[in-house]
DNA sequence: AGAATTTGACCTCC
DNA sequence: GGAGGTCAAATTCT
């Protein structure tokens, strides 16, 4: 029995899309602000992640709506024939060590799901990107910037999901393993780029609303992206995403190229880095 | 020129 | 032997 229309359904689960991507924001600028070596810190960084892949799971089921045994999947981790009377925890233990087969020397630290696997508070560095058998992307392999000069041993992989359900945006899973020992210096404060001033600044939700800044919406759709400005480091996956954004809005216009104007609010609401020309 | 990314090869684990 | 993770040379970028 479904408690929701499908329209209803979509609703939400924008919603909570929505609530995701603020929690990535919230972390990533929670992330520089917090003493490395603290247990609290720590187990708030948990909590994060736990509320990211709770919101995650929500998705999921509303996305299959009644189907019962799809959600049992879901709630209780990968499931081989559940005709036996195993307790749902040991089934939870298995399918962990199923997934974790290899990373021997990495404890894994928390996985997220996010819109933009961007800024999460430290600097990173490809070092690797592998077609994963059953996967439609790669999944690119990251490990700190700080992993030469002072021997973080922290990683990251990012790979994007194969749907997430209204097709209209990306998500991506982050899986990080090995605990940051790196100090401040590799920690990069979340920013935009006022290409005006060429200066960085943190991400400032005034700006954000700024008036002084209506006059640039309604630029033609090329000039914006002649001043579409990525950070330096900005990973591929990154700019590609951003650009995608900058085509939606462009196809979902109801005024057309010619009168763009876009509310820059929302786009700082929903995107951690914010892009003007 | 140095830093960052890409990509094929190699290694490890199951 | 296959799949996933890492290395390192080649390439691209700044």
């Amino acid at each position: 029995m479904s408690l929701f229309r499908d329209r209803d359904c979509q609703v939400v689960i924008n919603m909570i899309e929505h609530q995701k991507a603020l929690m990535v924001e919230l972390r990533g600028m929670v992330i520089p602000i917090l003493p490395s070596d603290n247990e609290q810190a720590k187990l708030a960084l948990q909590l994060l992640g736990d509320i990211l892949s709770c919101s995650d799971k929500a998705i999921s089921m509303l996305e299959l709506g009644g189907d019962t045994n799809k959600l049992t999947n879901i709630v209780g981790g990968k499931r081989k024939g559940d005709k036996h009377s195993m307790d749902n925890h040991n089934l939870e233990e298995e399918a962990k060590e199923s997934v974790n087969k290899r990373r021997k020397n990495a404890e894994h630290t928390g996985s997220t799901v996010a819109q933009a696997p961007h800024n999460d508070g430290h600097q990173w560095r490809k070092y690797g990107q592998k077609w994963i058998s059953r996967a439609k992307h790669s999944r690119s392999y990251y490990r700190c910037a700080n992993s030469k000069m002072q021997g973080c041993p922290a990683t990251k992989t990012v790979q994007q999901m194969d749907s997430s359900g209204n097709g209209t945006s990306k998500l991506f899973n982050v899986d990080y393993y090995g605990q940051h020992i790196c100090r401040g210096d590799g920690i990069a404060n979340p920013c935009v780029v006022d290409t005006a001033y060429h200066s960085m600044e943190p991400i400032n939700q005034t700006k954000c609303n700024s008036p002084t800044l209506e006059h640039e919406a309604h630029e033609v759709q090329d000039e914006r992206f002649e001043n579409l400005c990525m950070l330096q480091n900005m990973p591929e996956y990154l700019i590609e995403f951003e650009l995608e954004r900058a085509f939606e809005f462009t196809v979902n216009s109801p005024l057309g190229s010619e009168h763009l104007m876009f509310d820059d609010s929302i786009r700082c609401e929903q995107s951690p880095i914010c892009i003007w020309g």
